[in-house]
RNA sequence: GGGCGAUUAGCUCAGCGGUAGAGCGCCUGCCUUACAAGCAGGAUGUCCCUGGUUCGAACCCUGGAUCGCCCA
């Protein structure tokens, strides 16, 4: 480790001056191979797999399992980097942690890789049959599946590897049948036959949240439908229908009218002759049938709409299908047999042209629905599937969550997942792929002639030995059973995940009793109905507990110029590079420090050309400025033994000792009450302030003195030397374990550097610091930001006058304010070196009007009055202008809160406090103009 | 059609009743022995518009605009 050996060497070059070992470490912090090591000694030691006998209040999560099939995008990198910090943090605070991490299987998308390779090889899944197939599938998850693990790993997960799972593992396979025995069992789960949402592209049914609705710019074909029987004594001789699916005509089996429509209501009960097929169909009326739109009157295909199935559902209309599940025409489409759907369109509404019956075309943009996978428009089809009966489960959650199960966070979730959960559709679970869950369901097909028909009866079990009992029993010994040849969802899987990777249904299981119900589950509002809604109504089901206490929802992580990240727009960045360039650490507290507005999407700023972020680039100099406080605390510490002198709580600690500790013993009040309550944007922010601020712009720069006893400006004691490197070593110790969740690599190694801690004892696993409530001084805290003003006041007087930093000015401060002057007195000896003043008096305005007056640099802010007595050599012009800027700046609030405190109703109504806080402010900004105008005239 | 969110400095976003904030970027000066991935100083805003409530509104309420998302 690049620490140890630069300690090594300095003992064996230098006797004892560590300060030029330590001063040889490099300046710049190396991210990449440190991360790596850490990561590799965090596995190798299994530091973060828990053991459920252990000690410690249980806290537990699972992660949203990436699909196999995935690679790391910046929304895994997102939702990893908050999953971990909250789970860091609670190792901190003594749970015992298990985060629990896996992947899903993926059906349809593993589906489609391996049936592109077969393609390839100019073969088919079906020629190869389903052993050999999913032979295949093992050996490409096999090698392939791995690599989005691999890669979580570079984002220094603190899950325990050991129990990583994968859906279809032995253990929550068992999970599955035995969940969808169970739900049969209960009667919720039913097969038949439907219209469901097929995708032509996998050859699968897919569910209702599987499908995109999708804006496309269309046409609106209208059509003229013959009366059967000629013309009518008003004229009419045809209906004019408008479709934005000519296609589906073939297989129209009536044309709908609203029954309060005046102009078709004749007409109800007449037949049609539908063109290019012949069929005889009827005029209905229903009320679903929207007069505006087009001609008012509507084609009704039941066996390709839902709207239209619904409509043959009520007027018991028959349901025929014109097309293949592949999405060619069937026989029942006549002469366009085997076109494709699309193709179909452009022949069917020639053929129309052709024999007279288009009547016109016109450009119309309407929602398509589109799989969400096959990236292709779904086809509504009449068939046979598994379904879930939803209302059970889902007013059981809505039970739940009248009692707040789970919390949502931020809250406003709640009524997106309860909407849901209201309204809710069967579903559909079944999917015609090979690649996942068979679905443990027998066919006794000797009923049925050896085939699978609707009417075939099947029996559901939790093996085939036990299928061919149960079909047995109820048809004779002589029975031949046939398993369904479908698969399940794939969410079905992942609904289980809570408890399936905790050993579900194995009730006993150590880790089941230990860590279920979860603690939080952490993931993105897109997947609310698909993943978090299943886990709920599954965990209800089965184990009667809502599956997590909180669910954490995050925002997506959006492109630089605001769009959503998907592989299909290519406008995905890799975390991988942003690694590579920057570090994890910089990554994730990037990531972290944009999400303050919990549930907000986060824009992430990056140049295409160059693959640089500025916004990971910031997180990338906060982790170097870490480094090199750290740095600078070595080379001022070393390798020696502080005496024991130095007791932080020792009386003679000096103020700036008592401020930094404040602050500290502050900070971390607020920032574990920050992670405690997801407010994880807050925490970073607040951490970054207190090191970069606090901590190396003011605090270092106090003590550097005090520090070096050799040095010209040096004075200091052994004694106080120690108090300032004791307080050092705690306020970095400290500030290292509440910025472990966010930055995990870098802390432990600065904690390692800075300590000497052997190999083995990890940063991670110790105890966050108990808040001293001691420390605690606001008063003080409040003194010193009006100290910061002054010592700011001075350096803005230097830079205005031109003053070069190596020359050194007195410096007078005057002030009526007897609270600051002491501040400021005793405060001395640091504003010299702050300010690099040669001298410094602090003085009331009495003392001051006794002395002789000189010309000189002169600024005022609030109640004190700053003078560098010296003359010539500066640019007096540029002083004067800031005087007049401070008196056109005073004048101004002068006037606005005389004119505040001029309001009778103001005084009057508002707060005894805000008023006397007024007054007290125009007192100020009346005697800072008077003050500058003075000090302007002084320099006339 | 129903619902949700956003609109604040050039950019990314905090703030959610008491005189507008941060980071980045920008300007000026500094290689000051922790850090130039840095230090010091500085500039920058009709807080989307509109009414209203209030002594007082970026913040609460009406109405509207624009952008984005979800559901039908």
């Amino acid at each position: 480790m690049t620490w140890f050996i630069c300690f090594v060497l300095t003992e064996l070059s230098s006797t004892s001056n560590s300060l030029k070992g330590a001063a040889a470490l490099p300046k710049i912090y190396d991210p990449l191979g440190t991360e790596h090591r850490w990561q590799k000694a965090w596995e190798r030691t299994g530091c973060f797999q828990p053991d459920p006998n252990a000690m410690g209040e249980p806290f537990s999560v699972v992660i949203p399992p990436p699909n196999v099939t995935g690679l790391l995008h910046m929304g895994h990198a997102f939702n990893t980097a908050l999953i971990d910090t909250i789970v860091r943090f609670q190792r901190l605070q003594g749970k015992n942690v298990l985060c629990l991490p896996g992947t899903d299987h993926a059906s349809i998308a593993v589906q489609s890789i391996l049936e592109q390779q077969l393609r390839q090889e100019g073969l088919t899944r079906d020629e190869i049959g389903r052993e050999a197939f999913l032979e295949r599938a093992w050996s490409w998850k096999e090698e392939s599946g791995g690599r989005i693990v691999d890669q979580l790993r570079r984002l220094g997960y603190s899950v325990d590897w050991r129990r990583q799972c994968f859906t279809l593992d032995e253990k929550l396979s068992w999970a599955v049948s035995e969940a969808f025995v169970r739900l049969h069992q209960q009667g919720l789960i039913y097969r038949g036959e439907y219209l469901v949402n097929w995708c032509p592209a996998s050859g699968s049914a897919v569910s209702d949240l599987e499908v995109e609705m999708k804006e496309v710019d269309g046409f609106l074909w209208h059509f003229r439908y013959p009366l059967t029987h000629g013309a009518l004594a008003d004229g009419t001789t045809h209906l004019e229908v408008a479709t934005t699916r000519p296609e589906t005509m073939l297989g129209d089996v009536a044309v709908a009218v609203n029954p309060d429509d005046q102009r078709f209501h004749h007409l109800v009960g007449q037949t049609l002759t539908l063109p290019l097929v012949g069929r005889e169909i009827p005029i209905i009326a229903d009320l679903h049938v929207d007069q505006e739109f087009g001609t008012g009157c509507v084609k009704v295909t039941p066996a390709h709409d839902p709207n239209d199935f619904l409509i043959g559902q009520r007027h018991d209309l028959p349901q025929i299908t014109v097309m293949n599940k592949n999405g060619t025409m069937n026989h029942h489409a006549g002469r366009f047999e085997g076109l494709d759907r699309f193709e179909a369109r452009n022949a069917v509404v020639e053929a129309l042209e052709v024999e007279g019956c288009l009547v016109k075309v016109e450009p119309h943009t309407h929602s398509v629905p589109y799989s969400d996978r096959g990236k292709v428009p779904v086809e509504p089809l009449l068939s046979t599937q598994w379904f879930v009966r939803m209302e059970p489960l889902a007013s059981r959650c809505r039970s739940h969550l009248a009692k707040g199960e789970p919390r949502f966070v931020p809250d406003r979730w709640e009524k997106v997942y309860r909407d849901w959960l209201t309204d809710i559709h069967d579903w559909c679970i079944s999917r015609q792929l090979w690649w996942g869950h068979r679905i443990p369901a027998w066919f006794v097909v000797s009923e049925t002639a050896d085939k699978v028909t609707n009417n075939t009866p099947y029996v559901v079990a939790r093996s085939e030995e036990d299928a061919l009992v149960q079909a047995r029993k109820k048809f004779g010994t002589s029975v031949k059973i046939q398993q369904d040849d479908d698969v399940l969802d794939t969410w079905f899987s992942s609904g289980l995940w809570p408890f399936s990777t905790l050993g579900w249904p194995d009730e006993g299981n150590a880790d089941l009793e230990r860590w279920y119900p979860t603690s939080t589950l952490v993931t993105g509002f897109d997947i609310i109905f698909f993943w978090v809604a299943r886990m709920t109504m599954m965990a209800g089901a089965f184990t009667g507990k809502m599956p997590f206490a909180d669910v954490y929802i995050h925002g997506l992580v959006r492109d630089e110029q605001n769009r959503k990240m998907s592989k299909s727009s290519g406008n995905g960045i890799d975390p991988l590079l942003l690694i590579d360039r920057y570090g994890t650490d910089a990554l994730r507290f990037a990531l972290v420090r944009e999400v303050a507005g919990a549930g907000q999407d986060i824009r992430l700023d990056y140049d295409r050309a160059s693959d640089t972020s500025l916004t990971v680039e910031a997180a990338r100099n906060f982790a170097n400025k870490l480094w090199n406080a750290t740095r600078f605390a070595l080379i001022n510490i070393g390798s020696e033994n502080i005496s024991n002198t130095g007791d932080i709580n020792s009386s003679s600690l000096q103020l700036t000792d008592r401020w930094i500790l404040s602050r500290l013993a502050r900070v971390n009040r607020e920032t574990s009450s920050r992670y405690y309550d997801y407010g994880l944007g807050e925490a970073a922010k607040g951490l970054y302030e207190f090191a970069w601020n606090d901590l190396c712009d003011w605090y270092l720069e106090f003590i550097k003195r005090r520090l070096n006893l050799e040095s010209k400006t040096a004075q200091s004691s052994v004694a106080d030397r120690d108090i300032a490197r004791n307080v050092l070593l705690k306020v970095l110790n400290d500030l290292f374990i509440m910025l472990n969740p966010l930055m995990p690599h870098l802390t432990e190694e600065l904690w390692h550097g800075l300590n000497g801690v052997s190999e083995d004892t990890f940063l991670a696993l110790q105890s966050w610091p108990s808040v001293e409530v001691d420390h605690l001084d606001s008063e003080l805290e409040a003194s010193f930001s009006e100290l910061f003003d002054s010592i700011r006041l001075v350096r803005n007087l230097r830079a205005v006058a031109g003053l070069k930093p190596s020359q050194s000015v007195p410096v007078r401060f005057i002030t009526s304010k007897e609270s600051l002057a002491v501040t400021l007195d005793k405060a001395k000896s640091d504003i010299q070196a702050l300010t690099r003043a040669s001298a410094l008096e602090v003085l009331n305005p009495k003392q001051a009007s006794s002395l002789p007056s000189v010309k000189g640099l002169a600024g005022v802010s609030g109640e004190l009055e700053v003078l560098l007595p010296i003359e010539g050599l500066v640019d007096l012009d540029a002083l004067k202008d800031r005087l007049q800027k401070d008196i056109g700046k005073a004048e101004k609030e002068i006037v606005t809160l005389s004119g505040r405190l001029a309001n009778t109703n103001f005084v009057n109504k508002a707060p005894e406090s805000v008023v006397s806080e007024c007054k007290l402010k125009l007192a100020e900004a009346e005697s800072q103009a008077d003050l500058a105008r003075n000090r302007l005239a002084g320099l006339a």
